[in-house]
DNA sequence: CCATGAACCTGGTCGC
DNA sequence: TGCGACCAGGTTCATG
């Protein structure tokens, strides 16, 4: 589900109703959502411990606490909320419960979703690269390192070790709006193309957060809340509609395995 | 180094 | 209604 609107959103949404909260209780209901499989250390020393801030590194989660953090990653259909009541809820699948009686729950149809409950964050800055929004990303920082990779754009863009907090449906937005064809080999970009990577990246990730994300299936933060960028997909999920540009048919086809949108009119490949 | 496919899971939708 | 096939916002691992 999530990509970096999603998880800034939760992030933005989460940090004032449960900073300062204390843990008093820990309970896992499905063993694989304990990534760092550690439990034993998690139910001796998560008592007590106090959420001292919450922000987003790439698409993960992070809940610092006085000491240790938590790293959750949302991954399809993960949903990290606070509230006061965890009955009769079948899809959750742990929660932390705080000293006013409320909770933190991560609820997670499909079990894919998670967390590492670590003591420092090395092994999650290890898997990230360069978030969109670090002041160090821009057109030269793309340009000499899209020329020393020959990927397919779109592979390149998911591969959270180069970039991180893009996914399947900002891909798509941001190629279309940069009229990027998604097989494009990363050396064969253009310096134009590459401006305009770097300008779309920004400032559709930006819109989208200012919307809450997109909310396609089942993506909510507050209360079942949902996004509203859905409103705003110039591609994505527009499979034989028009294309908002030149009129001509949106296709969708597969790339990394993904379903992939785009206008083969305006998206033309380089070569 | 790069691409591909499978695996991890459940639920919704579409066609027959 | 029921059943099978296919799809879904992500990541990781094994295999060419």
């Amino acid at each position: 589900m999530p990509e970096l609107p999603e998880v800034q959103t939760v992030v933005n949404h989460l940090l004032p109703i449960i900073k300062n909260k204390r843990i008093v209780s820990f309970k896992l209901l499905w063993r694989n959502t304990l990534y760092s499989k550690n439990i034993a250390f998690l139910s001796k020393t998560i008592k007590n411990k106090k959420i001292v801030n919450v922000f987003r590194i790439g698409k993960y989660i992070i809940i610092e606490l006085d000491v240790n953090y938590i790293a959750f990653h949302l991954r399809m259909t993960g949903y990290l909320y606070n509230c006061t009541n965890i009955k009769d809820n079948k899809y959750i699948r742990c929660y932390f419960k705080f000293s006013d009686s409320s909770y933190l729950a991560f609820q997670d149809i499909r079990k894919f979703g998670g967390f590492y409950y670590i003591e420092n964050l090395d092994i999650i800055y290890k898997k990230i690269g360069l978030d969109p929004f670090d002041s160090r990303f821009n057109s030269s920082w793309l340009k000499k390192n899209l020329k020393i990779k020959k990927r397919k754009i779109k592979g390149l863009l998911l591969d959270q070790s180069f970039i991180s907090g893009l996914g399947n449906i900002y891909i798509d937005e941001i190629l279309w709006a940069s009229k990027i064809h998604p097989n494009t080999l990363s050396n064969m970009l253009n310096n134009k193309d590459i401006s305009y990577l770097s300008k779309n990246t920004k400032s559709i990730l930006k819109k989208s957060i200012n919307h809450h994300g997109t909310t396609i299936i089942n993506f909510t933060f507050d209360n079942m809340k949902t996004g509203s960028y859905k409103n705003e997909l110039m591609v994505y999920g527009r499979n034989n509609e028009k294309c908002f540009r030149c009129d001509n048919i949106i296709i969708k086809i597969k790339v990394f395995g993904r379903g992939t949108y785009f206008c083969k009119i305006c998206q033309t490949i380089r070569n």
